[in-house]
DNA sequence: TGCGCACACTTTTTT
DNA sequence: AGTGTGCGCA
């Protein structure tokens, strides 16, 4: 890549703006030389700076052309903010350039290249509904017991297998029922190549194999993207790495930053090896740390690092900042969950009245079930909030069937989609005539849409006049535009009427009204061709620097796509639905108190931060306790979620939890125990319930007995069940010691004499039953 | 065909 | 407790 002369590589211009204001570290890492690099940015370090100065950096100096560097991203939201600060500091089109999720990149890869992937050109994504759907199909269609081939256990099945680069035949076959899901996976894959559709991982997997089985293409992308940047790079599975090293090639420089504290998501796949790997792999001689946090105060990140030094596997970091100590972390206890919920509410509109916007304050929590309570609590106080998580807008039931109808127009042969809509609204097509139409399209090999013709009697009536249908809308829709193209769908198909008879149906055609303005402002604003176009890439290439070998017109290389053709404005605005789901759309524009799981407020910040239900089981969950890897997991969760929080952060947890429908008593988590006593102020909870409101050691508070627990709201009265050991008398709720377990919480007593028996709640040893006559058990209070 | 009831499930999730 | 799915019946 057009080499400088090595010395002129460190040098940032005098007084160059670019890098005004950075730290040291910072500076290191946008100004590194032309190698590989890992970037070791902890939370609130200015990642996303670097990142974007660094490309700025590389183009300013002349080292790259805009056109030669690759920058990959988990989500759409991170790849859009890179792109709109780039946007600020370079004074370049950053429209046309390859900054994207990898999902959207290898979209774009296989528009460009279709014919060689094999694909149709106007090929649909499948979202994880729609895969699930194809997969229940296929289960169907082998007439397999979909008992022991649960369709959604099949469907990680195949993305897992996929996501290590395994094709059906790849896989390691052990016992018969992984012969089977092999079947299966291979059925699938079948079908969505019938169906040319292709879902998430086999956006990623096809584009891999594309560069490693051709070598043109291949050497003519290494030859391209001369910088290759990777955020959030502790959350790459095997595949996105394996990708990565394929666009990397031999001599391209790869600038990885991520950071290991924050993997939280190896459940789905994620490889945090893959960081070392990287180092050693790619022989990184700088590892970088970016330790120096702009975020918050000291006391909150004095928590986060010493909890986080109880993990063993870590590449090590320590956050610091030059903020002070600010206040300290607040702990509270509630009885309840329920009481729980008031206290923080009453904190919050606290908070609100001395002046935090209610936007600035977030609730967290480790699994979405808690979040109802909280959020009763906020609607019956009619304090605004927002919750983050549920389905989002291109996943609701009425979009996506007005989207199976676009894509029916683009695709007639789209089984998938056929399926959704043939009888919604009802058109007289019933299951027995869909099954007759499923016979004949496997027999002859072909799709639903061609294969109506063999349906005898009224039901082959009705779904030639669905054929009809659509045929006609595809008539009637030619030339119009997306916008017209779409409000012509939505009346032909019936679905505004469907909606408009429906009791319930406002805010669906709400939402039906919605999805036009969405398209039309993907139309005007956004460019519709961001994703589906394929870009002038031989003309690209040829921008780079000189010295670059010409692009080569060869034919195994070439696009595909003429350069600069474009593809319709709908098939644009179909993979646009696909690939971005779209906002939650909660109430929008409103100051609301903002609510999530701690997955979901990862990458995010605010003034004032509350996490919730930190007991043993809930977090750690239980489920993770099984392996040390699990817990270490659970650690890093609660690091994120303290290092969300500016000025302020509020850990509780209850004695008591409504879950599933029962009430269970829970130990504080242990993570409290990580945590630097010194940065921490544990606010007394005044008891609730009797109205007595007596004040007393929170540490102690969690032993109490849960009649109170039961006495004030929802919880349902708990028989005050009593039973002795060695003479002592032992009650639900009531806390002991074991020599062997520690301390738990006496969940159920069963039984009498010789044969009571106790279930009791031990934490992080789980739940037992524990004989009474045998157990030791003292009481704690 | 469509409704209603019974039953199972419940960690975290982006694309 | 709450929700979503699947089956059976009218």
């Amino acid at each position: 890549m057009n080499p400088l002369p090595p010395d002129t590589l460190h040098a940032p211009a005098p007084g160059n703006a670019l890098l005004r204001n950075l730290n040291p570290e910072q500076l290191a890492a946008v100004t590194l030389p032309n190698r590989h690099a890992l970037i070791l940015a902890g939370a609130g370090s200015g990642k996303t700076r670097v990142l974007t100065t660094r490309i700025a950096w590389l183009i300013q100096t002349g080292q790259i052309s805009p056109a030669g560097v690759m920058a990959v991203t988990f989500t759409n939201k991170a790849a859009k903010e890179m792109l709109t600060r780039l946007a600020t500091i370079l004074p370049i089109p950053v429209r046309g350039m390859w900054i994207g999720t990898f999902h959207g990149l290898c979209n774009r890869f296989l528009r460009a290249h279709w014919k060689l992937a094999a694909l149709p050109q106007s090929f649909q994504i499948l979202d994880s509904q729609d895969q699930l759907s194809a997969v229940r199909r296929v289960i169907k269609a082998m007439n397999l017991d979909e008992e022991r081939f649960v369709p959604k256990q099949v469907t990680w099945f195949i993305a897992g297998s996929k996501e290590e680069g395994l094709r059906p035949r790849d896989v390691t076959v052990r016992d018969e029922q992984t012969r089977t899901l092999v079947d299966i996976y291979q059925a699938y894959e079948d079908q969505c190549q019938r169906e040319g559709v292709v879902d998430f991982a086999e956006l990623m997997l096809r584009t891999y194999e594309l560069m490693r089985d051709q070598p043109a293409l291949r050497e003519h992308y290494q030859r391209r993207f001369g910088h290759l940047l990777v955020d959030e790079f502790q959350d790459t599975n095997r595949l996105q790495y394996a990708w990565l090293k394929m666009f990397a090639g031999q001599s391209n420089c790869v600038f990885a930053v991520g950071d290991d504290d924050q993997s939280i998501y190896a459940f789905r796949g994620a490889q945090v090896g893959n960081m070392s790997d990287f180092e050693r792999e790619f022989h990184v001689e700088h590892v970088i740390k970016l330790e120096r946090n702009y975020r918050s105060y000291g006391n909150i990140l004095d928590s986060a690092n010493e909890l986080i030094a109880h993990n063993r596997k870590r590449l090590g970091k320590n956050l610091r900042t030059e903020a002070g100590p600010g206040e300290p972390v607040r702990v509270y206890e509630a009885t309840s969950d329920y009481a729980e919920a008031q206290w923080l509410l009453e904190e919050a509109q606290q908070l609100h009245r001395e002046g935090t916007p209610r936007s600035e304050i977030a609730i967290l929590y480790r699994s979405n079930a808690q979040s109802r309570v909280l959020e009763s609590a906020l609607f019956n106080a009619g304090i605004p909030y927002r919750v983050y998580g549920g389905l989002r807008f291109f996943e609701r039931a009425e979009i996506k069937h007005a989207l199976a109808y676009l894509r029916l127009l683009e695709n007639p042969n789209d089984d998938t989609s056929y399926l959704r809509v043939v009888n919604f609204p009802t058109r007289g097509i019933g299951a027995r005539t869909i099954e007759q139409l499923q016979d004949a399209a496997r027999a002859s090999g072909r799709s639903l849409y061609q294969s109506t013709g063999a349906v005898t009697g009224k039901g082959g009536a009705n779904l030639a006049a669905f054929n009809a249908l659509l045929d006609a809308m595809r008539d009637a829709t030619r030339g119009l535009t997306l916008r017209e193209i779409i409000e012509h769908v939505l009346e032909a198909s019936a679905l505004t009427d469907f909606y408009r008879n429906e009791k319930e149906g406002r805010e669906r055609l709400e939402n039906l009204d919605e999805l036009v303005n969405a398209a039309e402002a993907f139309v005007t604003q956004e460019g519709f061709g961001k994703d589906a176009v394929a870009l002038p890439i031989d003309e690209q290439a040829g921008a780079i620097a000189e010295g670059d070998p010409p692009a080569v017109a060869r034919a195994d290389i070439t696009p595909d796509v003429e350069t600069g053709e474009i593809v319709s404005p709908l098939a644009a605005f179909l993979t646009h639905a696909a690939l971005e789901a779209g906002d939650n759309q909660a109430q929008a524009g409103q100051d609301a108190i903002q609510m999530m799981t701690v997955h979901a407020a990862k990458g995010l910040e605010f003034d004032c931060v509350f996490i919730t239900g930190l007991e043993e089981g809930l977090c750690p969950h239980e489920n993770s306790l099984s392996d040390y890897e699990g817990l270490e997991e659970e650690r890093r969760l609660m690091y994120v979620a303290i290092t969300r929080a500016r000025k302020r952060l509020y850990l509780s947890h209850s004695q008591t939890r409504m879950l599933h429908g029962q009430t269970r008593y829970n130990i504080k988590s242990r993570f409290f125990d990580e945590l630097p006593e010194g940065a921490l102020k544990w606010i007394t909870p005044k008891v609730q319930g009797f109205g007595s409101g007596f004040a007393r050691d929170p540490r102690a508070a969690w032993a109490q007995a849960p009649s109170h627990g039961s006495s004030f709201g929802t919880a349902k009265k708990i028989e005050p069940k009593v039973a002795t050991s060695d003479g002592v008398a032992l009650r639900v709720g009531q806390s002991v010691f074991h020599t062997k377990f520690g301390e738990g919480v006496i969940v159920t007593l069963e039984g009498s004499g010789a044969d009571a028996r106790a279930q009791i709640n031990f934490g992080r040893h789980g739940l037992k039953w524990l004989a009474l006559s045998v157990a030791k058990l003292t009481p704690v209070d």
